[in-house]
DNA sequence: TTTCTGTTATACTCGTAATATAACAGAGTT
DNA sequence: AACTCTGTTATATTACGAGTATAACAGAAA
């Protein structure tokens, strides 16, 4: 799996790093079980931090995305991810409103925003069967 | 309208505001023409400083959804919302992959996730017609 | 013993958020 | 002309988070 951090975006390297793992994971080009690289080997094959890795790990860690065996390393949570219960969808919903209030300021039609939602969501099924990490 | 700052929130104060005002103007309850406080009225009104309230205007004047008129203060753009462009759409694609990851991983279904994001989309046109800022 | 793993601790730089004053320029009112 | 409102600009300060840099610790495997 190719990872891309942009140092020049706004968003936190640890952020960009979570997403685009959980983008792994749900796209299934990182599958249950397996094992991610090493804080140090991550985090010098991008460039950056140990620390930035580790922090990105254990907020993987704390959503139930991976579990951290001490000396194996991360790895992908095998058997039952964390479920997406009733705080992630409050949690959603939070994040969904002012994007949708620009959206509707902007005179977006509905159809227009329903289909780019689902666009986004297909994406992840679509491109599954990928490489190695 | 009812201006809620949560101090405690991570999200900075001058977003919060950015995002109910244009949550207002896509609800109904701003106006187009509709004058809004005067930075120094707003601030001491929340309780925050006069800056944080210009930094929320000046984004809403770069987004074009509100004017400022020099005197009368800062008043919801009067026909002419700014489009829902190209770039638009790309930054709204880019902030909603993240969360549809979330989801896919969380093994929340597609009509379930479409249902949350009409909902958002529909809440906002649901509430017109209000009160004054 | 050595080497890998995550973990913890400390300290530093840097940028942003937020605040606090202060002053300026333009337009309206008195 | 004086006053008062508006946004705007400038400067300084505090606080916090992001990111980095070292260093050391504990457990497991070779």
């Amino acid at each position: 799996m190719i990872i891309r951090i942009d140092l020049e975006s706004d968003t936190p390297i640890y952020n960009q790093l979570t997403n685009q793992i959980m983008e792994g994971i749900a796209t299934g080009e990182l599958k249950p079980g397996q094992a991610l690289p090493s804080v140090r080997a991550l985090a010098s094959d991008l460039g950056i931090n140990l620390h930035t890795v580790n922090k990105a790990y254990s907020i993987l860690k704390d959503s139930g995305f991976v579990q951290i065996h001490r000396q194996k390393g991360a790895v992908v949570q095998a058997g039952g991810m964390p479920p997406a219960d009733l705080a992630f969808e409050e949690r959603l919903e939070r994040e969904l409103r002012p994007m949708a209030a620009e959206a509707v300021g902007r005179g977006m039609t509905e159809e227009r925003w329903l289909a780019l939602c689902r666009q986004a969501f297909e994406q992840l099924h679509a491109r599954r069967e990928g490489g190695t990490i």
